[in-house]
DNA sequence: GCCAACGTTGGC
DNA sequence: GCCAACGTTGGC
């Protein structure tokens, strides 16, 4: 039983594209500084979706799917102090920040925008949607999974 | 443990 | 660039 998932990202830092263009089309998720989002990371399985979302961009958009290939582990830039997310408070003994690796399933054949969604009365529940919601990683119901795959034309699998 | 100040996210 | 809605920090 799969779960789905939503996770954002600025495309000027790390976008689908790039995703794709990783070895193995594969990546660990690194960066993520928030509690309630590394718990969710926590509790991802290998094989749930991952819808791949760009933030901060004119106009923001899911821009793929993509798989969880790896479960949770420490992600190492907390302990590299030339990284942007370095965090003093982590050891190896005791990490503080966990991440997952993804693997690009296959970008939208159309890129579904925050408007599209937003006015989608069958994704009105959605996480993503709700205000102040600012999490970088985001759950996603199978409803809401599946509306998503129809409205981008694409078929679950 | 409270809470004010501060920093960040991210749509607009 | 603005600013609302958070989360985090640190003094007390």
């Amino acid at each position: 039983m799969a779960k789905y998932w939503l996770m954002k990202t600025e495309p000027d830092c790390f976008s689908f594209a790039d995703l794709e263009a990783s070895p193995g089309r594969r990546s660990g998720w690194e960066g993520v500084r928030n509690y309630q989002a590394r718990n969710f990371m926590r509790d991802m399985k290998v094989g749930d979706g991952v819808l791949f979302y760009h933030s901060s961009t004119e106009p923001p958009h899911v821009a793929g799917i993509a798989r969880v290939v790896r479960e949770a582990y420490p992600d190492p830039t907390q302990y590299d102090e030339t990284s942007q997310y370095f965090d003093p408070k982590a050891t190896p003994a005791e990490p503080r920040w966990l991440h997952v690796d993804i693997e690009a399933e296959r970008a939208l054949p159309r890129p579904l925008t925050l408007t599209v969604l937003r006015d989608d009365p069958a994704l009105s529940e959605m996480a993503l949607l709700r205000k102040g919601q600012r999490l970088s990683v985001l759950p996603v119901s199978e409803g809401e999974w599946q509306r998503l795959l129809e409205l981008a034309g694409v078929a679950d699998r």
